[in-house]
DNA sequence: ACTGCTTTAGGACGTTTGTCCTATTTGATT
DNA sequence: AATCAAATAGGACAAACGTCCTAAAGCAGT
């Protein structure tokens, strides 16, 4: 098979179980059973386990541009493309429920282990408070733009923690819409 | 030695460790190096790791639930008793800065390993849950109570998960003294 | 068919993990 | 001083971990 391929095909199974059950608890050999290929084949496409943590944050941070670019070109205004960023909440909540949100808990536990790919993470933060912080600009409030977008930033964190935590979809959904008006009063 | 004052010592450094390192990639040789006995002893206190992360979280409930009555006696009126939840965000921000929230880290990580104590560390949520809704009841808020405990509660995971992540103290006060103002203007 | 590079399989390695076992020490009671 | 349960130390154990090595298979271009 194509070496590129194979490559991928361990990211995407690296970056499916490093959010379901964490990178540390994620084991080569976990991975291999679910890519199907041999344990040793590995060291052919990465030297270390730590390589793989690198193409799995590098996969997220081009998904998440492209994810964010296609809500650049959709959302009609910048509250509408704001809207979509706190829409993603529900979209996956069934994941969110079992998993928690993929970059906050990964960011944790980078940071619980003090790996040195924590700020790597952390930039996956970045994009979105970047992002958020134009949307924000665009709806006219160049002066507390990024203020307010670490504020949405962060209650997305908190309400995906606790949601998850007490697996309540009711309480997720009156967070969005306490979001939603939040922004409504905004503009 | 005393049993009983072993087993706490045993307790107290496990709690710190899980806290710093997290609870998987804390292993029995690292908490017998820091408690300073040898590792078969553990099982004359412990049978299995499992019971270690029970009676850590059965401490740190027992630590909550006196901190909550302590704030009940001080505090002059319900306002200022939440005031004092409030603060601890800012009287904990350089183990915050380092290490996250306690509560929220424990439990996201259990979540993640699909561990069996991952709804007795949620009971770490519900003693803040509870203790909160209460306040905002005296407050006068009676129909809302629990969404509005959830609701602060849901803030402050967030802050403290973005401000380790950003390692930014700045946003991190911002965030609490809107918090204040939230608080304020619900009176 | 042959060659040479790419890709894979499978096992060996040294460590570390949680767990268990047994011998020894400690300390209170007689 | 003798006794005995409580408490500890230290090593043995299999399993799992990340890593490395080598031989074989696949697959082009000639």
């Amino acid at each position: 098979m194509n070496s590129r391929a194979t490559r991928e095909s361990i990211v995407e199974a690296a970056d499916e179980l490093f959010y379901q059950q964490g990178f540390e608890h994620t084991s080569f050999a976990h991975i291999a059973s679910a890519v199907k290929i041999s344990r040793g084949n590995f060291y052919y496409h990465f030297k270390a386990k730590d390589e793989i943590l690198d193409a799995v944050i590098d996969l997220r941070l081009a998904k998440t541009e492209a994810m964010l670019e296609k809500w650049e070109m959709e959302g009609e205004g910048p509250e509408d493309r704001i809207l979509c960023f706190v829409h993603i909440l529900i979209a996956n909540w069934a994941k969110i429920e079992k998993h928690g949100c993929p970059v906050g808990t990964l960011s944790a536990e980078l940071i619980k282990l003090d790996h040195v790919a924590k700020d790597e993470a952390t930039r996956l933060f970045t994009l979105f408070r970047k992002w958020l912080a134009k949307q924000f600009e665009e709806l006219g409030r160049e002066a507390d733009a990024d203020e307010l977008a670490m504020h949405l930033l962060a209650r997305s964190q908190g309400v995906a923690t606790l949601a998850s935590a007490f697996r309540d979809e009711i309480f997720f959904k009156s967070e969005v819409e306490r979001m939603r008006s939040w922004l409504a009063s905004l503009v």
